[in-house]
DNA sequence: AGGTTGACCTGGACGC
DNA sequence: TGCGTCCAGGTCAACC
């Protein structure tokens, strides 16, 4: 489900209800696979511990923890369907809920995913988390337009590779290319200069635009609060194969590339 | 080393 | 109704 807009909605929402609160104890599903630290281990550092905030990094959700041992990161990674929902106690479980950290306060974050392709994982010290890539928002685009100069990979491959850059995925690598005028199996390396800047601030746009309508719901996606995002009624070429182009009327068309759906408009795209 | 492919999972939509 | 097929927002390990 999650790319950046989603995780960061997301985010924001653990944070504005969550920060500051403590955390009593943690529940666990039958499916431990998803989680990175042993059971026993995460129930024991997340018991008591308080939050100071939430916030995103990629398409990871990062807590910032105070405990006894010291500043703890609890990381969240919510796969294809991943939620993380803020519930109160008597609410109905969902199917498929695989955590529930209950707060003193009785409120209780709960983590859901039907796919069980999310990740659960604690750093405690010396450890912390980082990730490779590069955050698109922001990052310049110098360093944007470095990033792909040697990729020899269609344009759509290389902006999924998030050790490149981090947060993109199929939604927002199609409404980006679309943005841009760009085909997506167009090699990496042969895009020009010109081109890889009107990428980045293709990117920019979409990437803000969908952070400020709540992310895009296609199928299950909801932020902390169980409410869905806007952002799908504003894709210009994600899942519309055969629907007219909103520019200029050509049939949006689907190819496979990289074992992913990409769509575009044969015309608008060069 | 960089690039490509299939595996990991469940569920919804669709056709017969 | 039921059964089979295809598709899905993401990574990874295993190959070339």
């Amino acid at each position: 489900m999650p790319e950046l807009p989603e995780v960061e909605t997301i985010a924001r929402g653990l944070n504005a209800q969550l920060a500051a609160a403590r955390i009593l104890e943690v529940w666990l599903g039958p499916h431990t696979k998803l989680l990175q630290t042993p059971p026993a281990r995460l129930k024991r550092v997340l018991g008591g511990a308080r939050i100071a905030n939430f916030h995103r990094e990629g398409k990871h959700i990062v807590g910032e923890l105070e405990t006894a041992k010291g500043a703890v990161q609890w990381v969240i990674h919510l796969g294809m369907t991943g939620r993380c929902l803020v519930a109160k106690a008597d609410d109905e479980r969902a199917p498929h809920t695989h955590l529930i950290a209950r707060m003193e306060s009785g409120r209780e974050l709960r983590f859901v995913d039907p796919r069980r392709f999310g990740k659960i994982e604690i750093f405690e010290p010396p450890r912390r988390f980082h990730i490779a890539g590069i955050e698109p928002l922001g990052c310049g685009v110098e360093r944007f337009v470095e990033l792909f100069r040697a990729r020899r990979t269609p344009i759509k491959s290389a902006l999924l590779n998030q050790s490149l850059l981090t947060g993109i995925g199929n939604i927002y690598a199609d409404e980006s290319l679309f943005r841009a005028g760009l085909r997506p199996q167009r090699l990496a390396a042969r895009l020009t200069r010109v081109e890889l800047r009107r990428l980045y601030e293709s990117i920019q746009i979409v990437l803000a635009e969908a952070i400020a309508a709540g992310g895009s719901s296609v199928s299950d996606y909801v932020n902390a609060s169980g409410s869905r995002g806007l952002f799908q009624l504003q894709h210009r070429v994600y899942r519309r194969t055969g629907e007219p182009c909103l520019d200029c009327g050509t049939k949006i068309v689907r190819i496979e590339i990289g074992g992913r759906s990409s769509h575009y408009c044969p015309h608008c795209q060069k």
